[in-house]
DNA sequence: TCGCAGGTAGAAC
DNA sequence: GTTCTACCTGCG
């Protein structure tokens, strides 16, 4: 069935957000296996004209995929807001049709952007490809992202796995967190499992304002105040949220602060004030613009 | 080969 | 409170 909202769906799905890896793609159609109810549904999408194609009718499942693509978010109405802006108007000829890619699992959002800190997009969406491959649930060609209670109970290393397995040579273990190529994440990733196994309900967030779920995820080991705006963003659609990294600190100093160097905490503040409840998708639209006009490359 | 890029934690100021 | 440094991996 084609949902009539406007949407690029490629630009969407590998724009490099940190709710998930890229869906698999296969002649222009993205698919993946989403759980409603506990219950796999295999979600297959296509470019049509600008819409999109989906091979479902089921409520549900039309409800859950409107939500992952934010299809009921107003996007001519945002580009209005973009063109009555001079520092923001060439933004939306570059990007048109992104829309926020949003976790269908928050948590599997969570593990992404810790996984996502100080790494580079190919590197943390192939980690996080080989997590779902190693300890989700296999549906097909697809997998699941574990739940908490089963990431929080893998091996952090090879050296972990060697002296608590039965494994005769060091070489073969690549049953661990360190194998996906996670690095110092690793730690993180797993202590972060555990907190969402037995401390904190995820779905709790939700429910809280912006200031009390911010602070909330920023006790969680390796989040910091960009990935705590990453997941509130990307995993919760807090769409007031302004995830300041150094390249959006450098487009903003750009655009708003005559070049000059200014925090990435002043930033976020700066974002969050001044773009409302239009930060998280200005956010994204600035880092592609970026990209694709060759301001970034002006700026390294 | 090695220098570099990229957020967070923890320590030092 | 702000600033410095180590952390791991892949790339040029």
């Amino acid at each position: 069935m084609i949902i009539k909202s406007p949407i690029n769906l490629d630009l969407t799905i590998n724009s490099g957000q940190t709710s998930q890896p890229p869906w698999m793609e296969t002649d222009g159609t993205f698919s993946n296996v989403v759980l409603l109810d506990n219950e796999p549904f295999i979600f297959k999408v296509r470019q049509s004209d600008i819409y999109l194609d989906f091979n479902l009718d089921d409520k549900k499942a039309v409800s859950k995929l409107k939500y992952i693509f934010d299809l009921d978010f107003n996007l001519d109405k945002f580009y209005k807001y973009l063109n009555n802006h001079e520092e923001l108007k060439d933004m939306s000829k570059f990007c048109e049709g992104m829309r926020l890619f949003l976790a269908p699992d928050s948590f599997e959002c969570v593990i992404s952007s810790i996984c996502s800190a100080n790494n580079s997009i190919k590197r943390w969406t192939k980690s996080i490809s080989q997590i779902k491959k190693n300890w989700g649930m296999r549906y097909d060609d697809y997998y699941t992202f574990p739940q908490s209670r089963d990431l929080a109970k893998i091996y952090l290393d090879e050296e972990e796995e060697f002296n608590s397995s039965n494994i005769q040579d060091i070489c073969d273990c690549n049953n661990n967190l360190k194998s996906c190529g996670v690095g110092y994440r690793a730690p993180y990733m797993r202590s972060a499992s555990e907190l969402f196994t037995d401390e904190t309900d995820l779905s709790e967030i939700s429910s809280m304002g912006y200031d009390e779920a911010f602070e909330t995820i920023l006790k969680v080991p390796g989040v910091g105040p960009k990935v705590a705006d990453c997941i509130l963003l990307y995993g919760f659609n807090f769409k007031e949220a302004f995830p300041s990294d150094v390249w959006i600190k450098r487009i903003v100093s750009y655009l708003y602060f005559d070049g000059k160097d200014i925090s990435v905490a002043k930033v976020r503040d700066f974002g969050m004030e001044e773009f409302g409840e239009y930060a998280g998708y200005v956010q994204l639209y600035m880092f592609h613009y970026a990209r694709k006009s060759g301001l970034m490359a002006k700026l390294k």
